[in-house]
DNA sequence: CCTTGTCATCGATTATCGTCGATTACCGAT
DNA sequence: ATCGGTAATCGACGATAATCGATGACAAGG
């Protein structure tokens, strides 16, 4: 079994897709593929501009998107990195080995620091 | 962008697994690779009995895990067709196309119906 | 400087969730 | 029928979280 720390750490990153919200803006910034403004965000899903913003952080935070500040708009991307170890963390949970990734800086890294 | 209705079936999946308790239940079912009862699950967690009571139900409810009862034991063990679909849903979260599995019954089943 | 637009933060509300202890239900054996 | 072991349910409590409206912070233009 996993240990406790390894348990939290999974269980954060699952816990920052547990509401649909968040599932459908990171499916939003994963199929277009670019930064998106605030704005933009707040148009296509059904929730208020301060909710969108709560959730962009909490995403933030756990490391699937990534913050560029321009201006009076920040705009918000996917983190390529978590696109290939966000699946191998639930063939981990799954009990699979985590395949190995081909040109990746695979170990330590996970991607991206969460908090 | 993923519609409302996809988007919340995603998030009881992930929700289901927000939670270090439930990762290590279920870390440490596909290991053993066989159903465990209640007792044993209680003896590897650090939580009572009637809280991992409460969260078998709750992976069950997702699809996680399988139950049998024998005799006055319940043994619960890891439901095989998530193995393989939940990292393939991490997969269309991330925005990559979920891999076809090889000789599987690819299709409506998703892994057992939830709730 | 003032206004407009963009976004983050704050406070409050409401709902959900993890955990526990106690109780209940069920099984098997004495 | 009673008893000991196993597991599910119940009720309560505290913590966390999603959402909103309002406010604050900051940039760009007039």
């Amino acid at each position: 079994m996993v240990d406790r720390r390894e348990a939290e750490r999974y269980a954060d990153w699952f816990k920052a897709l547990a509401d649909a919200t968040r599932i459908r803006i990171v499916t939003l910034l994963a199929r277009r593929g670019a930064a998106l403004s605030v704005g933009e965000i707040v148009a296509a899903v059904d929730v208020g501009q301060s909710t969108v913003s709560h959730h962009l952080k909490a995403l933030a935070e756990a490391g699937f998107v990534l913050v560029e500040h321009e201006g009076a708009y920040s705009r918000y991307r996917l983190n390529e990195e978590c696109v290939e170890a966000f699946p191998s963390a639930a063939d981990v949970v799954m009990g699979r080995p985590a395949p190995v990734q081909a040109g990746g800086h695979s170990g330590t890294g996970r991607w991206g620091r969460p908090r």
